[in-house]
DNA sequence: CTGTGTGACTACACGCGCGTAGTTACGCGC
DNA sequence: GCGCGTAACTACGCGCGTGTAGTCACACAG
């Protein structure tokens, strides 16, 4: 099973952030990549599908107007539950993360009044935005081999990995 | 008639904040005092019911992990639609903010997919909240005369005024 | 194996949002 | 009107999160 991984410069395109940033996450342990981490001078990070989606979110939250404090506790949600995001919404009701699945559960944590929601993020769209920025921006960089049956690496699109080059120019 | 003030250490107590945030706030224009702005040194800031209500808002919105820019534009349209927020729910909805009556709304912004809603903070909450830090700290100080029709002014506690001088001793 | 590009590393600096300390001058009781 | 408490003012500094510039060293092509 090959693992297909993105450099930082790439992930930064796609995500939307500055190197600047990436860098300063990965310092403070904000989000570790987790395919290969940088081992000094001229090494590379080797950031997965799933930590582009998380980075993703994190931006989101920037956007959003949450600080990284909060952002750091939301992470911490995304990585125990972390299957399928897809349909969920991530939401933290009062600075505590839940994954919330049905929009019924939103109404029922306002309702219960004391609850203040400082986020309501529906993380289909996040997975939307990722996959365009992905496909628009650069394909995955194959590490240990060619294989294709993966799907939770990339985007349904195979014809991606020859514009490999293309995007190392750029 | 006559408006009730509260001076700023006061403010303070009651809404749970520092001097230091409450004076950064006032000279950095997010929520200065609406009955009396300093004057230099000795003055002093006398602040409304309605402005503890936006200063227990903001208080909110930091601990809810939103940035103090966030705040100013939530503090926006709390100015404009300013009346009886009591019944309604502060939305942030793409970093625009919206006042929200009912429940439902909330889903509909939800169910519109891409709007990311970085804040849900039922006013009543903050209402209920307010009132009862200002019965435990500190009563309002009459400023121009005594009268007591305002139902703007205050929670309905008449007897407060008599302890305005065990409030000043600290 | 060698050269080159590129990405990680380092140092420095900035703005925001406050903490802390000391100064100034008005408000209020007398 | 006078003194005293008190609240606003001023100056300085810190930590976070990031921008910028320059250096270093691995990865990959040749």
């Amino acid at each position: 099973m090959s693992e297909q991984g993105y450099r930082g410069p790439q992930v930064c395109k796609i995500v939307g952030i500055t190197y600047r940033q990436l860098d300063y996450w990965a310092r403070t342990d904000l989000l570790k990549p987790s395919i290969s981490d940088a081992r000094g001078s001229g090494t590379q990070r080797i950031y997965s599908y799933t930590d582009l989606l998380k980075l993703k979110v994190i931006k989101q939250l920037l956007d959003s107007g949450l600080s990284l404090k909060k952002a750091r506790v939301a992470l911490d949600v995304l990585s125990q539950y972390g299957e399928d995001p897809g349909s969920a919404n991530l939401v933290m009701a009062g600075n505590q993360p839940v994954l919330v699945r049905s929009q019924d559960e939103i109404v029922d944590l306002v309702q219960r009044g004391q609850g203040v929601l400082s986020l309501v993020l529906p993380l289909s769209g996040v997975v939307k935005e990722l996959n365009a920025a992905i496909l628009e921006f650069a394909p995955p960089v194959d590490v240990e081999g060619e294989g294709e049956g993966s799907a939770d690496a990339a985007p349904d699109d195979n014809a991606t990995t020859d514009i490999l080059k293309a995007g190392t120019g750029g």
